[in-house]
RNA sequence: GCCGACGUAGCUCAAUACGGCAGAGCAACUCACUUGUAAUGAGUAGGUUAAGGGUUCAAGUCCCUUCGUCGGCUCCA
């Protein structure tokens, strides 16, 4: 179930002074080997540390060998951290040449920021922290000395860039990130965890799996789906489509393009436009390739005379996007160009809302199930009000009234959820679902979003049961995000042995001499026949290479024929995680990859 | 987009800090072997070293530009 269990506070933990502790330490490190370094904000993470700086010339891997070196001689040391409380004037003297500080003092002063650039609820004290030849505006809490930091136990990452206040339009530091933990055997614990992870990695994955590609002459974030992958995608498209039936969603297409007139009135182009491919302009119309497939849909609810007998309307498509995502940003599968997403948008009556709101929720929990996560969070991003007019639709009524039906649907059907401020989507809240993989590395894919604003916009409206017009109220839905990101997940979520139903390849038929071949050829075709995703390797390769290769592609079932099995009507069944079911009659081996196939079984063998 | 690193055969990597004949394994192809649950052996072919420019008698190696990838930041399904 999701992640709420009641536990000590990271920050008020032991582990969370170490690391702290140990970024004034690489602070100190750095700052001797630059003295002209500004320093800025160091805090513990998830992990580890980091710490940044403002340095006159570029880190190099060498550099960090040599702070990491000098950390150590420093904690050898046994300095104790030293706190000292004091005016905002006094700290203003002792960093008077530092001033990232001087900025940080400022905004303690006023109450506005603390030293890690949060903002703060009341006026905080300034205090100052010790050891050795270092001093670092902080507020704490330290190890009371160097020594209780286990030199063995730390290591630093990697550098990177970082803006100041993490803000784009500020400068770029230098951000040095490091792992600490109490012992050495944690320490290698972390870096074997990142280890297993790369193996993990859905880039190197879909390669080796052959499941999708990129290809620099088509361009960044624009993959191209091998076969293999197709079949994932037709797989979940089906299962989309069998739950959305179920639900009563009507499918619908659209096209890729429309003209600009269409993105002015749903609002993208004011808010959206940077994330949108540039227009093509013909006969002097503009057009543009859709971010979305919302306004699209919106045109096919007003395409008809709607009744409160006809709501709620549940549009469904796996329309294909496209979004100008700047080429940082890009990451695999993850982040890319052009999306095919798992849309839908449901319009209804305001007191339908809660109802569809929740049956949303419960499709997100069906597919948890089929897919074995058990590790979520439901985000509840609301508007900021600093944000009205720019980021987020002006109507602060609206953004009130339909955050607080959000709220209230979620409390009522007792759904565990936090809430985020500042991360709704232009148009209203929304509810994102953060999920861990198998191996705890997090990703954000459904989203479910409440658009109060733009049925009005488009003149939707229904007849209510006392013969006036109402506005629907839309909620944009994601349960299976896009094809690109959840196979992306489910990559590294199965590590590439997926559940059979969802295997490209389920079972690989393997003879021992080429005597075999005709019966192996006629195994695959009544495999075949009763739509299982079957293929004979008859390559002049030994059958160990044989079973070798299917096991690289984590194919689920390898059906081993020799003699024997070939006299017999049989067949040798090797799964993939390497346990064995010799004689068995190829019809009970059928039957069970059908039973696993139709009932989508989440077991792995 | 920003900071930094990287780009050698389909894949994984070499090519002695300091320029001096581009190499190996796997995969592919050919031939032989006919094998009982994770690699049979031998041979053949495969490259304008991401692209373009510059320095040099000589550039994979040094310099510049562009493209792409990676680690982060910012942004996000």
């Amino acid at each position: 179930m999701s992640a709420n269990e009641p536990q000590e506070k990271y920050q008020d933990s032991e582990l969370f002074r170490i690391r702290h502790s140990a970024a004034h330490i690489m602070a100190q490190a750095v700052l001797e080997l630059m003295p002209e370094a500004k320093y800025t904000i160091g805090p513990a993470i998830e992990n580890g540390f980091y710490y940044d700086f403002d340095l006159p010339r570029a880190l190099t891997p060498e550099d960090l060998v040599q702070i990491e070196k000098r950390m150590r001689q420093i904690i050898a040391g046994n300095h104790p951290f030293v706190r000292r409380v004091l005016s905002a004037d006094e700290a203003r003297q002792i960093f008077k040449d530092q001033p990232y500080k001087l900025e940080l003092i400022d905004g303690l002063e006023k109450g506005q920021f603390d030293e890690d650039g949060n903002p703060l609820e009341e006026k905080p004290e300034i205090s100052i922290y010790t050891h050795d030849t270092f001093t670092d505006l902080c507020r704490g809490p330290h190890v009371e000395s160097t020594r209780k930091i286990n030199p063995s136990a730390i290591k630093l990452m990697s550098v990177a860039g970082a803006y100041w206040r993490g803000d784009e339009k500020n400068k770029m530091l230098q951000r040095i990130y490091g792992t600490a933990w109490k012992t050495p055997k944690e320490l290698e614990q972390y870096l074997w965890q990142l280890e297993e992870a790369k193996k993990r990695d859905h880039r190197k994955l879909g390669k080796e799996l052959e499941i999708f590609v990129f290809d620099e002459e088509v361009g960044p974030g624009l993959p191209l789906w091998l076969p293999n992958g197709g079949v994932m995608i037709e797989e979940l498209e089906s299962l989309a489509k069998e739950v959305e039936n179920a639900g009563g969603y009507d499918r619908v297409r659209t096209p890729h393009l429309t003209k600009e007139e269409l993105f002015i009135r749903s609002g993208h182009l004011p808010y959206y436009a940077e994330s949108m491919y540039p227009p093509m302009e013909l006969e002097g119309v503009k057009y543009y390739v859709k971010p979305m497939n919302c306004p699209m849909h919106h045109k096919i609810f007003a395409s008809l005379p709607r009744s409160y007998r006809d709501m709620p309307i549940r549009l469904a498509e796996y329309g294909t996007c496209y979004r100008y995502e700047k080429s940082g940003e890009l990451f695999g599968l993850m982040r890319v160009r052009s999306m095919q997403m798992n849309d839908a948008h449901i319009y209804c009556a305001e007191e339908q809302f809660e109802q569809e709101f929740m049956a949303v929720i419960g499709l997100y929990l069906h597919y948890f199930e089929i897919f074995n996560i058990e590790k979520y969070v439901m985000r509840f991003s609301t508007h900021a009000k600093a944000g009205l007019g720019k980021k987020y639709i002006d109507n602060e009524r609206l953004w009130l009234k339909t955050e607080d039906m959000v709220r209230r649907a979620m409390q009522n059907g007792g759904v565990p959820y936090i809430e985020v401020p500042d991360e709704a989507a232009f148009y209203g809240p929304k509810i994102d679902v953060q999920i861990w993989s198998a191996i705890g590395r997090e990703f954000t894919l459904a989203t479910n979003q409440v658009d109060f604003a733009v049925p009005e916009r488009f003149d939707l409206k229904f007849i209510n049961p006392h013969g006036e017009e109402e506005i629907p109220l839309c909620i944009h839905r994601a349960p299976l995000s896009t094809h690109e990101r959840f196979i992306g997940f489910l990559i590294e979520h199965y590590a590439g042995n997926f559940p059979v139903w969802l295997s490209p390849q389920q079972v690989r038929v393997i003879p021992i001499t080429d005597s075999q071949n005709d019966y192996v050829y006629n195994v695959v075709k009544q495999l075949k026949a009763l739509g299982i995703r079957a293929s004979a390797d008859v390559s002049a390769a030994r059958m160990n290479a044989k079973i070798r290769s299917a096991q690289l592609f984590k194919i689920p079932y390898m059906l081993v024929i020799g003699e024997r099995e070939m006299n017999e009507g049989k067949v040798s069944l090797r799964r993939r995680d390497g346990s064995r079911q010799d004689d068995l009659a190829l019809e009970s081996f059928i039957a069970i990859i059908q039973e696993k196939i139709k009932s989508r079984s989440g077991e792995l063998i």
